[in-house]
DNA sequence: TCTATTACTCAATGGTTATGGAGTAATAGT
DNA sequence: ACTATTACTCCATAACCATTGAGTAATAGA
């Protein structure tokens, strides 16, 4: 039984701020694994919250978002 | 990649009213597979729509709701 | 015929999410 | 010193969801 989050789960997990989820998704750090037809609300997986934590660790070594979009990109994160 | 659907999409696919299925979740006819902490919202799979379509098809025959949650107690639904 | 039950259906309230745009403190660049 | 960029943060709007309670048409029961 895979989990499923939604933002505000993402949220609590990462203890990243709704907002600043919300900015990654619109850059496209981040991207959902699916989406409501009916609602448009996305919904994400375990690997995402994975995913914020490599990026957590690296924007506290004060990696910028644009490298890591970079990384990203080559598939290195 | 199996789908996620919330009430509004399990609408959709299965043509029941969402008040026809809040009722239905109310008396416990169906179950939700998770829930998101945060928002308190329901979450479903394909396992729900095939039960829902089972549904729609013994109502159509008639079929009381009361023998329908006998029959889901038993495990035959 | 009168009453009760069934199976929804509707309405109100409050919290959550999506999206777009604007604002900002800190840092970098010129 | 001045300007631009970065990385958020805040705000407003609109649609969706959960929950509770009340209303109703059709059928069943007494």
């Amino acid at each position: 039984m895979a989990n499923i989050y939604m933002i505000g789960d993402l949220a609590r997990h990462t203890k990243y701020s709704i907002d600043t989820l919300n900015y990654y998704l619109r850059i496209g750090l981040i991207k959902e694994v699916g989406r409501s037809e009916r609602s448009n609300y996305r919904y994400f997986d375990d690997s995402t919250v994975e995913q914020i934590k490599r990026i957590q660790e690296l924007r506290m070594q004060k990696v910028p978002v644009k490298e890591l979009l970079r990384r990203k990109e080559n598939g290195v994160l």
